[in-house]
DNA sequence: CAAAAATCAATCAAAAACTTTCAATAACAT
DNA sequence: ATGTTATTGAAAGTTTTTGATTGATTTTTG
């Protein structure tokens, strides 16, 4: 999403001050107005800020970190109608785990506030803060990539709760090897995470199907799959037994 | 919500009073009376201040406890003096705890990034990550007002570490009662943490001295006290027991 | 308590900012 | 090269914001 030069200076413009005017921006960039516009409009699509007459807003909650915007910026779209589903799916008076991802991000603006939460991801945290949603982060080692809680803290801490329902990414689904990702740590604690719900929903974009992965989570029964689209000839790969809901917007 | 320049503006203006007039806005911001009208009538309806007879007022919701915010912005010269000189007593290879707070938020910009830090405050966190140092998060419950980990889950979470050095925030510095905060449930976590320290050091500016909180932390003995200024009379009241470090800038 | 002063809410025209549209230029693939 | 697409800047008309004016309301003063 951050395509041009621009977008990168009008963000950076963003950093230190709350707001900042149309006029300064088409100084700093020496482009126009219209240009200028079209940008704003544009990252304020991608949540990178808030259009306000006069210029751009920074957002409250500033999920604007390089790592996880690179990867929020790809089927974003489907992303969203993903977890709006998923978000659905959680009932007032629940408690739920969410683990660290993107997809599992785009959930909270759609939960309920009348929930409790548990995550293993830093921002999600904070997100879930802004929203005035009673939430705990487990213990534990801080993995700087992607500002999720791992190792033997991380699963010790979780051993405590147990939750309705848990969501989760993956980075690969496949017939036979069922869900992996490639951190063996963030596997171990996706798998402990299923094992204390009473049902576990894994978020994945058409891209993850038949993807395999470095540290096997657990086999594919162990979860429901929320999905955007499946063409029918993948979709024949998967057992009857597989849970597959395909989310349509 | 903070839209315009403006609102931005007449924000901090009342991060140092308690109220402003109207007239004194118009004058800051240099437009008519009529525009800060509407600006306070918004501000009030998001929450920011409260609209009062000639000017606006700050909204004292937070009954005893400071936001993080509010409080960050007293005293923040006498503050970062403290912080600077703490962050000088940590060495490279040190294992330390850095308690929630904003004077030992301070702190982070001028840590060594050779060491390992254990905390429970989730900005403190951030800031961290930002400087590559490797850090631990106790899990817990967050306290949404200071975004820091307390509760039981917590407690334990710490229990797991031993540090060379831990620094820390009061409330309140009394010869006879002791460290005193006003939370409880945070106090154990200090307590804790103090236990778990071969050194302990408490940054407090001279507001701190001779206030009592509600929950006790720990005796004098416990740690050494760093401040910025202390005058003679104060200082005669804590006995030669009492470790107290006067930094001056 | 009543008059005076100050502050406030409502209204309206001017100014500023916005959206839409379109032609010109730049980047791209064929 | 040639046609196609995407990006840009300028000009149109529309909407929002602004500041001055009005009279109503509140606070202060005598």
């Amino acid at each position: 999403m951050l395509e041009t030069e621009r977008h990168q200076m009008i963000i950076d413009a963003l950093k230190n001050k709350n707001t900042v005017k149309l006029q300064e921006l088409v100084e700093l960039t020496n482009s126009s107005e219209s240009t200028i516009r079209r940008d704003l409009t544009q990252l304020e699509e991608g949540k990178f800020l808030k259009r306000v007459h006069g210029g751009a807003a920074r957002l409250q909650g500033k999920l604007q970190e390089p790592s996880m915007t690179e990867k929020s910026s790809k089927n974003l779209q489907a992303k969203r109608v993903i977890a709006q589903y998923a978000a659905g799916l959680v009932e007032e008076g629940d408690c739920i785990y969410l683990d660290a991802g993107s997809t599992v991000l785009e959930m909270i603006p759609f939960l309920p506030s009348t929930i409790v939460v548990v995550t293993n991801g830093l921002m999600h945290a904070n997100e879930l803060l802004d929203k005035k949603i009673k939430t705990f982060l487990i213990g534990g080692n801080i993995k700087p990539t992607t500002k999720a809680m791992i190792g033997r803290g991380a699963l010790e801490s979780l051993t405590h709760y147990r939750f309705d329902k848990c969501f989760m990414g993956v980075n690969g689904i496949h017939p036979q090897l069922g869900f992996t990702t490639p951190d063996q740590e963030e596997a171990m604690i996706k798998q402990e995470a299923i094992s204390l719900s009473r049902e576990a929903f894994v978020l994945a974009d058409e891209t993850k199907f038949s993807e395999i992965s470095f540290a096997k989570i657990a086999d594919l029964h162990a979860a429901t799959i929320l999905t955007n689209e499946l063409d029918v000839e993948t979709k024949e790969q998967y057992g009857s037994k597989t849970k597959i809901k395909v989310v349509t917007s």
